[in-house]
DNA sequence: CACTTGACCTGTCCGC
DNA sequence: TGCGGACAGGTCAAGT
């Protein structure tokens, strides 16, 4: 589920809740692929061991600790990290919950701090995990030695954007920017409200893609993204941020899950496909 | 290499 | 209600 705007606001969360404080157990439920290190690695290098940063890197999350290890966790669909202290919001309240008594039969992983506070990973679809490596090792991950750049990078221009697409020339544009060596972070969400903004069908060939079309989705896909990060990411089914609230960027998608309802740019009906192996959203009088 | 498809899992929803 | 099938925000490992 998650993309690069749900990961950052989780990674802002818990920046502010996490950092600084120290673990005193780590229990895995259910699914050990999920969290596949040995318990001698979690006792060395998680126990007694401080929270120092909170990074991402494309839709990974990356936790370093005071052991100079850190814990790399990806979300993939269903993934969530929650956050307990003292205080659980229950309905009504402006910080209401989603997430009920944890642990509940989608928890795989709870790490108790000093405190008495709780970070759990819930995942219903166990397609996530958790994995302890040496920080330095981190680089070296082959995912991280082959994913994109980051597309909310200040120093990342629209020209750049455009050549990271060159080898993928004979693919469609929405395969390609679903492509995470591309570009880091884009997932169906975007992609779908990304090219949309853009007015470009994502059946196009990316070697038909004009340059004044990739300035468009350069632009398009960075609003997005930054847009869908002040909201709080996108709340479809299972994603929470580290509090259990949902994201609002759903109430102001024009696209995606729009199928059936008017293009709020031209009025037409929006149709939802397959495409790219994906469900694709789309208004065929706009988008060319 | 570039590209496409299926697999990994569980839960939910929709049509019969 | 029950049952089968399609589908769900992501990546990999296989095919061609």
């Amino acid at each position: 589920m998650p993309e690069l705007p749900e990961v950052e606001t989780v990674r802002r969360g818990l920046e502010t809740l996490i950092i600084g404080r120290v673990i005193r157990s780590v229990g895995v439920l259910n699914s050990p692929k999920s969290f596949p290190n040995a318990q001698a690695d979690v006792d060395a290098f998680m126990i007694d061991a401080e929270i120092v940063a909170v990074r991402r890197r494309a839709k990974v999350l990356l936790i370093d600790l005071s052991t100079h290890y850190t814990i790399v966790i990806h979300l993939k669909m269903t993934g969530q990290l929650v956050y307990r202290g003292d205080q659980v919001f229950g309905a009504g309240h402006p910080n209401e919950s989603l997430i009920g008594e944890l642990p509940d039969r989608s928890t795989r992983v709870m790490i108790e701090f000093m405190d008495n506070s709780w970070l759990y990973f819930n995942d219903q679809r166990k397609f996530g995990w958790v994995k302890l490596i040496p920080t330095i090792e981190v680089p070296n991950i082959d995912f991280m030695k082959k994913v994109g750049p980051e597309p909310l990078e200040l120093d990342f221009t629209s020209a750049q954007f455009r050549q990271r697409f060159e080898r993928r020339a004979r693919t469609n544009i929405k395969a390609a920017l679903l492509d995470q060596s591309v570009v880091a972070g884009v997932g169906n969400i975007y992609a779908d409200e990304s090219l949309w903004g853009a007015k470009i069908s994502p059946k196009r060939k990316v070697a038909d893609v004009t340059t004044e079309e990739f300035e468009d989705l350069y632009r398009e896909l960075r609003y997005v993204m930054n847009l869908a990060i002040e909201k709080g990411g996108s709340t479809d089914k299972n994603y929470v941020d580290v509090e259990g609230k949902r994201g609002s960027y759903m109430d102001f998608a024009r696209v995606f899950r729009r199928e059936n309802l008017a293009c709020p740019r031209c009025g037409a009906t929006i149709v939802k496909i397959k495409w790219a192996g994906r469900g694709t959203h789309i208004c065929t009088n706009c988008q060319k």
